[in-house]
DNA sequence: CGATAGGTGTGAAGCAGTTCACAGCCAGAT
DNA sequence: ATCTGGCTGTGAACTGCTTCACACCTATCG
């Protein structure tokens, strides 16, 4: 009977991720079944660029980055990914190589979701199909505005837009004013601008001269949304 | 009869795009019928970025330009699309408005599927949603090969990866030579790199002073296709 | 035919971001 | 309490790309 509870908790845990909204509970039990709960400490790397693909993980709680990397050790965040985001589909789902990196930066739990398991779903249940082509089309849109930034936008209104884009997700926004819940170093921000950290830390300085942004012992605090937002204007992302 | 010719024209059209390879013939006819074929001369805007999507198209015939422009007019192409290829899907599948912008660059004849026909073939046909998401997963890896040669890769280096990839399109290969089918102006070029015209044409003179490319009469020959890919060899595509 | 529009080639000046070097600061480990 | 490692701040020199300006070359079109 223990074995059942858990079964029927993955089951819960599967139906509450939106990416399996509305899928046919028929298709959710053999899902469950063949799905674990992955624990990774933080700082654990969890697949690297070029693996095989073993299956899709959804972050259940904890946060992770995903990066490439240039031969030299310079490295490009594409996204922190937080609790409800899936990760690691697109190599799962073409069949190739690992695009990219993964890594838990704090303890993370994700549940697992081995590729046949995905493979029969997305053959038997029409809505789950639905639901990843719009996750995949979120992706596409995503990078879509980082090509836009990288092709049409200076480093000033990327940062703005960069730290107003964070703000939305790591932040309790209160009026104009956001209040970071969790450290972003200048390092990290560099990281997902694809920039130097001297680079960044230049622009910094412009935005703290401003007074639009605080720096409270490590946390940070935008203090006029709007304001930030129209630094980023040519930022304006194609990404609603 | 003349009608029902057309129909099963269409129906066998539509079988021989890559994107519906596998499909139930039951859900060809439907398509079929709800499908039309449209005729764009050379240089008419397809659609616009944030127009609403109407359907997806697919070419059978000439050559499209897909691009996102800023403000100042500048202009960033993210691809030039071919016979069999696919584009529009992305705004029809999730809903939202066109991410970029597209035009026949010459005489181009498009399948053009309404979005209600591809809405219900998604729902009905599993092997046709398998079929998208291996095409967005293509596109998704095209589009991270991008970011990851503008966060790391020189314009050298990305200008003659750029060549190589075009030459796969775009000419014949004989050896280790290529002779491109159509023009490419330094222009072009540029847009497809996101620099400055004068940027590409101080690379192209490096490439012409040591050989690798030629120019007659406004087409490109490529001399060493191996010697160009090892001047990419950063640029190394994260697709393949 | 000469006019015009794209394309190419090139040089000067400027600016944005890189690299390198180093200093100071804080928190956690020994 | 001191040491260490990661973060921040900053300046100097350099490089790569942009912008602007212009010359020249061709193909096309009235």
């Amino acid at each position: 009977m223990k074995g059942m509870g858990r079964l029927e908790n993955k089951i819960e845990i599967i139906r509450d991720c939106y990416l399996f909204a509305g899928v046919d509970p028929k298709c959710l039990e053999p899902l469950a079944r063949a799905s674990s709960i992955r624990r990774y400490e933080s700082g654990r790397v969890i697949f690297q660029r070029d693996d095989e693909a073993d299956g899709l993980r959804v972050i259940l709680s904890g946060e992770v980055r995903i990066w490439i990397a240039d031969s030299q050790g310079r490295e490009f965040t594409l996204a922190f990914m937080g609790e409800g985001d899936p990760f690691g589909e697109i190599a799962l789902l073409d069949g190739l190589k690992r695009t990219a990196n993964a890594a838990s930066i704090e303890t993370t739990d994700c549940l697992f979701l081995p590729t046949r398991a995905v493979e029969i779903a997305l053959a038997r249940d029409a809505l789950f199909a639905r639901q990843l082509v719009y996750s995949l089309c979120e992706t596409i849109r995503i990078n879509l505005a980082t090509i836009n930034s990288f092709a049409f936008v200076g480093l000033d209104a990327r940062l703005a837009g960069k730290l107003h884009e964070l703000a939305l997700d790591h932040a309790e926004i209160e009026g104009g004013v956001a209040r970071f819940s969790r450290q972003f170093s200048q390092t990290d921000l560099a990281q997902l601008l694809g920039v130097s950290r001297e680079a960044v830390n230049k622009q910094f300085r412009a935005l703290k001269h401003d007074g639009l942004v605080l720096q409270d012992s490590g946390r940070l605090t935008i203090t006029d949304l709007g304001a930030l937002a129209a630094r980023a204007q040519a930022a304006e992302s194609l990404f609603r």
